[in-house]
RNA sequence: UGGGGCGUCGUCAAGCGGUAAGACACAGGAUUUUGGUUCCUGCAUUCGGAGGUUCGAAUCCUCCCGCCCCAGCCA
């Protein structure tokens, strides 16, 4: 620092601890105290565990950035599991494209994807020891009948008559399940716990199933299957996980997960910790409503640019970047929170503004023949790349006497605050000259079809010697050297905040989520945009080439998000005062 | 009328007995060849409510109120 003569200043504090693993959280803490306290020998191993049943969405990546999150900020590791229990509902193609998701978000489990299926032997093992020790049983009542002895919220329950079965005879049964001597649904295996807890799940919770369906991963192996609470645990216990983070519906199943891993010899027993789930404004994220939204065709597949899924928003064109800057500024807690879809899209233009080459694109087209131009003559106007960033250079982009402007930049009759074009008002073309409209062409149905500009030649580049001032800039294309294009424009799913609080959640779905922009004009060095590549098409949003669409003949660019439109503010506003 | 959890700005969220961080949103203003970006400024005398303890309470105690989860052979 050079002496400018100030006087010193106190010593500085003392800098923040470093900032670049994120804001702290309850979980964070929490295992702060446990590596204090030096427990799990100052290791910390978490996982991700989803069900391969369905695509991952944004509530997934809060898990995902949480887990892997908490490995890399303490030095530990983080495993991909899937928990893959129940075969009616999950299949392979969940299975690739978590995987897809989860490494495209950033992530690296390196060797560790695990399958709660892989572990199927270790866990049959493990019952034979719970029924060994008198802790499990046999029960041969109906799924009907189990429900009525399970009591209810206010009354205890009634033990099922089959509590008491030997331990001899509860072997017998259970290894002949195993074999598949048993009708689907005749028996299941319990733990013996207590029917009359105060907690529901712990009334002699089921711990296997006979199901006889086909697995993805073990085919025809089996035909019992463990359910979640006797698995999850005994998989951390296995992978030798230290906590176990997951959301806060399984807050009640924590005395089970305890219960199971106190009643059996394990390598260690994980601590489960609960994180509120999160919520998004203007879309659904629970499984069962995504599948709806799917299967009833409202959108046109999971990885649709509307749905919050992962693929959804990554053909949308949102960059992992955003997506874990975003979940990285929500929080964890435990309280049940909406958070605002503004936050997301915030942080999407964020990341957008630094990173996206700037680009012209007319949505809308409006064709402007300036008067004064020589016919047939084309200049190379100089396009910075990114204004911010000089560095990243300069482009050529044509010029001639017929253009296309945005035709939401041109209005007859010019309201309070307009800035752009407007009969005999003059405006800037971008990195262009100064033109004045003159004229304006309407067709026989009084539509505006063409206008007709003059132009300064003393402006070009943009800036008028005589130092006159404009004050709008607009985008635009020359009409003979752009290149057509389809423009897909995306609003939110849902018109309502919080679609779940609709009593008919398809009646809430915003009719307007989708336009589809057929006659748009992009300057020509977009012909070889790469799939998936974003660009902000100046004055109005960041775009992405889609990445489904872009073998196709034609080039088809999805709006991820918009800008900021500051005169939609004031004309709004100005409606509203009149 | 059972058990578990949660209530801090419009929305998230810090705070852990010493006198309410931050972000988004919103509202002003400055700069601007994107009405973008950036930059200033404003935005909870009060922490669900009522009592109490204390020199001092969002933080401790008591009672009350509200919201969420649990009665799958789903996860």
């Amino acid at each position: 620092m050079k002496n400018s003569g100030i006087p010193t200043l106190p010593a500085a504090p003392a800098p923040e601890p470093s900032t670049d693993s994120g804001p702290s959280n309850f979980i964070k803490t929490l295992i702060e105290e446990d590596l204090r306290a030096g427990k799990n020998d100052g290791r910390v191993a978490t996982r991700f565990p989803p069900e391969p049943n369905g695509y991952l969405h944004i509530g997934h990546a809060k898990s995902i950035c949480l887990n892997f999150g908490l490995a890399r900020d303490y030095n530990g590791t983080c495993n991909l599991r899937f928990d893959d229990t129940n075969p009616a509902k999950e299949n392979a193609e969940y299975v690739a494209s978590i995987q897809t998701d989860v490494r495209w978000l950033g992530f690296d489990w390196e060797d560790r994807v695990h399958f709660a299926s892989d572990y199927f032997e270790a866990l049959y093992g493990y019952a034979v020891a719970l029924i060994q020790a008198g802790k499990a049983y046999v029960c041969s009542l109906s799924a009907d009948q189990i429900r009525e002895y399970r009591g209810t919220l206010t009354e205890p329950g009634s033990p099922s008559p089959y509590r008491n079965r030997s331990i001899a005879e509860n072997l017998d049964l259970f290894t002949r399940m195993r074999a598949g001597e048993f009708a689907d649904g005749s028996h299941v295996l319990r733990a013996k716990i207590d029917m009359a807890a105060a907690n529901l799940v712990l009334r002699d919770p089921t711990l296997y199933r006979i199901r006889r369906l086909h697995h993805h991963r073990t085919a025809d192996r089996w035909c019992i299957y463990p359910m979640y609470d006797f698995t999850h645990c005994l998989s951390d216990a296995i992978e030798g996980i230290t906590h176990s983070v997951c959301t806060m519906e399984f807050e009640n199943n924590r005395a089970l997960y305890d219960w199971v891993l106190d009643n059996l010899e394990v390598p260690c027993h994980p601590q489960q910790i609960e994180f509120a789930r999160l919520n998004l404004t203007h879309t659904v994220l629970s499984k069962r409503k995504l599948i709806e939204l799917v299967e009833k065709g409202f959108v046109s597949g999971w990885d649709d640019p509307r749905m919050p899924t992962i693929s959804g928003l990554r053909r949308r064109g949102y960059p992992a970047e955003a997506i874990r800057t975003f979940c990285e500024r929500i929080g964890v807690a435990k309280r049940e929170s909406m958070v605002d879809i503004a936050l997301l899209e915030h942080c999407v233009r964020e990341n957008l503004n630094a990173s996206a080459p700037r680009v012209m694109g007319v949505l809308r087209p409006l064709k402007v023949v300036i008067d004064n131009y020589p016919e047939g003559q084309v200049e190379e106007m100089t396009f910075l790349n990114h204004p911010e960033y000089p560095e990243r250079g300069s482009r050529m982009v044509p010029f001639s006497k017929v253009l296309y402007i945005e035709r939401d930049d041109f209005r007859e009759e010019a309201p309070r605050k307009w800035f752009r074009l407007a009969p005999g008002r003059e405006v800037r073309l971008r990195y262009a000259y100064y033109v004045t409209c003159v004229k304006v062409v309407k067709d026989a149905a009084g539509e505006v079809v063409a206008l007709h500009c003059t132009y300064d030649p003393a402006t070009r580049g943009g800036d008028s010697p005589d130092g006159r001032k404009v004050k709008g800039t607009l985008h635009w294309v020359s009409a003979a050297h752009a290149l057509p294009a389809e423009v897909r424009l995306y609003d939110n799913l849902f018109s309502e905040a919080d679609p779940q609080a609709c009593a008919d959640f398809e009646a809430c779905l915003n009719p307007r989520s989708l336009e589809t922009l057929t006659d748009s004009r992009v300057e020509a060095s977009l012909a070889t945009a790469a799939a998936g590549s974003r660009y902000q098409f100046e004055r109005q949003g960041y775009f992405c080439r889609d990445l489904q669409a872009a073998g196709a003949d034609r080039l088809v660019f999805n709006r991820t998000v918009g800008l900021r439109d500051s005169w939609a503010k004031i004309e709004k506003a100005q409606q509203r005062d009149a």
